[in-house]
DNA sequence: GCTACTGTACCGAACGTTTGGTACACTCCA
DNA sequence: TGGAGTGTACCAAACGTTCGGTACAGTAGC
């Protein structure tokens, strides 16, 4: 095998990865058909089990660690590069706003991650959901935050972003997303208000 | 058709509905098969047809139904008694914290509201959230918040409700749920600060 | 009070279709 | 010429659904 060959077929094969992101995250894992995937990747089924021996399980597998390479480039560098906490995570809202279609796209960690085949899948969505977690808390300690409060915020960042997506799907209005995305880097930087202040 | 069989039915199938409840939202619409249907009522794949001729759509609906009746009669209703707006969100919060078993069990209208099956029940799931929102909201008006606000944090309510479900089961901690619903019926009475503070 | 009829609840078995997955011969390119 | 990749045909199993039929309670007519 040559490295030309090698390089085609990493490229095809992440190519077909990244069409089956949106058939997943559309359908679910239980909704994606064989029919439904070879129709998306313009594979045939040999073509198909050729590249994922082990089936839909696996292609689902190769599905969330694409994501998870995506999220450590799109998302999470940006976090990581210099400049103010507060620009770096407006960079990641960004980044959320465009992916999630204004919160009118599914979250494949959402659907992965409740339903019938979460056990499959439990220790790939982990760790992406802590990646992300650990990711905005060290923004955060950066401005900072104790490590615990820092922690504790991050969770609801994702919390609130899976959150509004949910809402956002159920009421058919991308108010909400919006709403959340605009206030969450305020939101995550707000200084502790001291008790007596209430 | 006698009184007494009226009743028998009626108690029969609300029954059969309840036990749907779990399966639908343990296993997502795709999930959940016939036989896993006919496993948790007891009943026969055709007696199934007998009761819903329009088939597994007919008892997807017939369960969103009967937790739209559950949110009126067992969220809602504290909600709408008199007492304090702290109590009245606290006791609300308790039923949540049970019904949703700390955020282990899935939530039905998060499973229906994303993926393939989204546009079949979304007028059922729109209706249900939005009965929820306004509940929370009309509390959060009588405790003297303007009723464009009341509306957001209500809807805040929701987002983070359903965001903690997801990351307990992303992450297999009931952590996250608990400090979410601890925190809301403050979060939700918190006084606006004036920007002159920060 | 007996009979015939009706409606409801339920079932086993089968329906046709789709599911995820396999076997194998073929093409293409190094 | 040999291995990677693909198209065709096929499989058993499961899918949602329908069929024909049984059991039984209630009702009406005689």
């Amino acid at each position: 095998m040559s490295i030309d060959s090698v390089h085609m077929n990493v490229m095809l094969k992440t190519e077909a990865i990244a069409r089956l992101v949106d058939v997943f995250r559309q359908y679910g894992y239980d909704g994606t058909s064989m029919a439904k995937i070879a129709e998306a990747t313009g594979l045939g089924k040999s073509s198909l089990y050729h590249h994922f021996p082990g089936g839909k399980e696996e292609m689902a597998t190769a599905v969330l660690d694409y994501l998870s390479q995506c999220l450590n480039t799109g998302l999470l560098a940006p976090l990581q590069q210099s400049g103010e906490p507060l620009d770096r995570l407006r960079a990641m809202n960004r980044n959320i706003d465009q992916y999630y279609n204004h919160g009118q796209k599914a979250c494949l960690l959402a659907m992965l991650a409740m339903g019938e085949s979460s056990d499959r899948f439990r220790t790939q969505v982990s760790h992406i959901l802590n990646s992300w977690i650990e990711a905005i808390a060290e923004v955060l300690i950066e401005a900072d935050f104790e490590p615990e409060l820092a922690r504790q915020r991050a969770e609801d960042a994702i919390i609130q972003i899976q959150g509004a997506i949910i809402l956002t799907q159920g009421l058919s209005t991308t108010a909400p997303f919006k709403r959340i995305l605009n206030h969450l880097p305020e939101t995550l930087l707000q200084p502790v208000i001291p008790s007596g202040l209430l």
